[in-house]
RNA sequence: ACCCAGC
């Protein structure tokens, strides 16, 4: 079992999941039980490549066998999710909970940024509310998600509403919540109250590459090029490389 | 040990 578990976790490593899918099939011939935790890196090696066909077979299969936990769901959750397939991503929720496997922050942060991506903030928002009355405390993620999706859907100042009630809700902003507010208010024509959140220290965010690509981005489409060319070279001065 | 957010 040992050397099977081994065996495994080297081919995902090395993106030879075909053989680890080889590998799998011959323990489950001799029937061996191979663990959980080389089930769920065989099943993120196979999203990874996009096959999410064969990764659901082995999450299937993970749970026939009584070894699908929280994280093998929300492994497969995370991806559908983040490629917008809302049918499948919804079914697969209805039969995790359908299977006594309760949803977790990390679970509900994948819903709402799936309805976040699906321009459906209503949902997303519900999504939050249902959390909430189970229990669960939003996260920074969560946040960060709900943010994006205001800002992606035009609602700056819903944007706004929901970072005040993050701070409110005594979470302290992560770099990227600030870089998504940033990232916000530019993609709206706001470059220049962005760029003045890089001088409030007191809000903690170190600028990195990503914040000033933002900025800057935003300069041009706004045609301002004096400020994006005065960013860039603030950019180099305060030491971060431009990619 | 393995799952979620930003250019």
């Amino acid at each position: 079992i040992f050397t099977f578990s081994v065996l495994i976790d080297g081919c995902c490593k090395n993106k030879r999941v075909a053989k680890a899918h080889e590998i799998y099939s011959q323990m489950k011939a001799m029937k061996i039980q191979p663990n959980l935790f080389h089930v769920n890196s065989l099943i993120r090696a196979y999203l990874e490549e996009s096959s999410f066909e064969d990764g659901l077979k082995v999450l299937e299969e993970a749970v026939d066998m009584g070894i699908a936990n929280l994280f093998t769901y929300n492994s497969v959750l995370s991806w559908l999710c983040k490629n917008g397939r809302v049918t499948e991503a919804l079914d697969l929720w209805d039969k995790m909970v359908s299977r006594g496997v309760a949803p977790s922050v990390v679970s509900y942060n994948n819903l709402i940024l799936l309805y976040c991506k699906d321009k459906n903030m209503e949902a997303a928002f519900d999504t939050c509310s249902d959390m909430i009355r189970t229990g669960l405390n939003p996260s920074v993620h969560t946040y960060s998600v709900l943010i994006d999706g205001c800002f992606k859907n035009g609602e700056t100042k819903l944007a706004f509403d929901v970072f005040n009630q993050m701070k409110l809700s005594g979470l302290v902003p992560s770099d990227v919540t600030l870089n998504t507010v940033i990232n916000g208010l530019c993609k709206s024509g706001n470059s220049m109250e962005a760029k003045s959140w890089l001088e409030g220290p007191e809000l903690g965010l170190v600028p990195v590459c990503l914040t000033y690509n933002s900025i800057i981005d935003g300069f041009v489409k706004e045609g301002n090029m004096d400020m994006a060319t005065a960013t860039f070279n603030e950019m180099t001065k305060n030491g971060v490389s431009p990619n």
